[in-house]
DNA sequence: CGCTGGCACTCGGGGTTCCCGAGTGCCAGC
DNA sequence: GCTGGCACTCGGGAACCCCGAGTGCCAGCG
């Protein structure tokens, strides 16, 4: 129908104009800059029904209008292609992530890229342990009753732990309890997924010699402890500056609250849980459960397939703004910054 | 002389008055709330001198007088002793760091604790590696030509890179290059502060067998490399949100840069490098030669003393909040939060 | 039937004005 | 050297006004 064409038209051109102006839009500077080929009488028609349904609002009686929540969402769900980044976007992204050396250096560099790209507040998830495979385990003995625990992923993650041990009564003279015990570790977990470890762990008790039982208990105690908490994601965050962009204008009095939710890593970790690498997230204002998040919205993706025909992702990472946006921009930029660390991650 | 005596008294009551209710403070609230023995007339002469010297100034002709940097600076360094910290926060204290596992969980705490404590910024430096020993090196391959080089030190600190090496090839039969490149750096570091690893490669070169000179140069060069580079001891920072409280009266227009300076951790790193564990170490707004703390002040002090006379901390910490802060009780805090991770490093 | 130009109406924001009260500096007296 | 008194200053809030952007509605036109 020619009607709603022509509406969906209009809306898109207010979330545009808004955006990008950050002022309450009106007919008449709709009718200037978009040429839409109708008068701004019409145009006040069309507006009307799309208050009526929700999509946009007037801040004050006598302003211009403003995109809802609802409004944003229609805007981005009928987002028809996802613009691509600029040449120079993308070789500021080459320039940017190459030369990082190890796993802590690619996610800072990630998530300064990412701010810097969208103008916001960047989030990058660690790769979740539990979709790892080892690549190495160590062990190093701290005292009689305690050891070191260090995990080496094979997306470069390294995770270190106590664990406090039993004494060793019964070792057979002339044997090192602890290399025994690296050597054994690694004979059964080295190439596996973590998420598998359960299993792994039942084997080597069965079949670890007695004198090395206590141990293996104790380790492998700390280790399944450590897949299972999932506050154990650790989270990255940056360019927390910019959301004092444009004043208190975007974030009117939330600023606060946003802070603590970015600090409180567990609440952004929620939103990355579910994401996968194939498609672009986006949670807009109300959308978000979090209080801190409701004027904010969310546009996150996950990186890395951990591989084969499942489609999970090794962890996420994603964009925090106000819900005055640039959805198209900032979905693009966070959709190609996803591609490019997933890749880096499977060279390594 | 009685004169100085009192202006001095009006000095601090200013700061205090000032400091609590955030409003410019006049010659009759403070008659009122201080009694000083004497009237409002001869508290306004006093207020004049002290103005005069540049301790206080009026933001407005007709308002009451704020203390200037100088005027904190002279208060915190006549401060006769640092009030001790409230049984209640010592329990806070030992409740939040008691159960801490690994050093990254240490750190967290306390950044968490040192800000909800003070209900400021708070910031925490990782301990240093060069003034570290090393507990323990290992080695595991990557690729023909990559190495990954884990270095654990005594504070519990692990540390990863990568090493690209020259392939091996005159390794005789039967052995294994890695494994024995693990064994002699194992040997050769073990126990040695970081800082005199320069020394140790030097021998190291000389002896070690010829096939595995190669090796043994390209690590020793990234192992050198990352202790020579500042830009290596990372920074944990927790709070920002309280940066908000106060709405924008404590930042005037100046969050934004110090939002990024906290994120730019050069700058602040730059601040704990020179902190010993035996004394807080004040910075008050202007003294604060980066500009985006120029409207803050620093409180910070060293952790961990690095052992024996030397006075050199493992790290710093701190808090960061604006120069109308509350200076006995963030000193009390910042100094028992240092001492008690001093002694949880210590322990481990 | 839908678009258009015209028109009356609304109301937020910015500018101006005004006034109050807190706070000061100074002075004469104790 | 302290004190009470007094005239003076000036920032900030309240009240006010006005302009202009923007709207809704209506009658006419293709």
């Amino acid at each position: 129908m020619a009607h709603e064409d022509r509406r969906l038209q209009v809306l898109r051109a207010i979330v545009q104009d808004y955006v990008s102006t950050n002022d309450p839009v009106g007919s008449k500077a709709l009718a200037a800059r978009y040429d839409l080929g109708v008068s701004p009488a019409t145009i006040r028609n069309d507006m009307a029904v799309l208050e009526e349904e929700g999509y946009i609002t007037q801040p004050h009686t006598s302003a211009g209008r403003v995109p809802t929540d609802k409004g944003y969402r229609f805007f981005v769900d009928r987002l028809s292609q996802v613009k691509p980044l600029s040449a120079a976007e993308r070789r500021a992204i080459e320039r940017f992530l190459d030369g990082a050396l190890d796993l802590d250096d690619v996610l800072t560099r990630t998530v300064r890229l990412l701010a810097q790209l969208t103008r916001n507040v960047a989030v990058i998830q660690y790769p979740t342990l539990s979709r790892s495979a080892v690549r190495h385990l160590e062990v190093v003995q701290l005292a009689t009753n305690r050891l070191l625990l260090v995990l080496i992923t094979d997306t470069g993650r390294v995770e270190q732990r106590v664990v406090e041990i039993p004494a060793v009564t019964d070792a057979p003279a002339g044997t090192d309890p602890v290399a025994e015990l690296r050597t054994l570790l690694n004979a059964a977990f080295v190439g596996a997924k973590l998420a598998e470890a359960g299993v792994k762990v039942a084997d080597l008790l069965d079949t670890a010699p007695a004198h090395l039982r206590g141990l293996v208990a104790a380790v492998s105690a700390t280790l399944i402890e450590t897949l299972a908490e999932p506050g154990e994601d650790r989270l990255l965050v940056g360019g927390t500056a910019n959301l004092t962009r444009g004043g208190a204008l975007d974030f009117p009095g939330t600023l606060r609250p946003l802070l603590e939710a970015l600090e409180e890593q567990v609440v952004v970790l929620r939103l990355m849980g579910e994401v996968a690498p194939s498609t672009v997230l986006v949670s807009i204002g109300e959308e978000n459960a979090h209080e801190g998040f409701t004027g904010a919205s969310v546009v996150s993706v996950g990186y890395g397939s951990a591989g084969g025909t499942a489609d999970l992702a090794l962890g996420g990472l994603g964009v925090v703004g106000p819900t005055r946006m640039d959805y198209p921009g900032t979905m693009a930029a966070v959709r190609a910054v996803a591609r490019y660390v997933g890749q880096l991650l499977a060279e390594s």
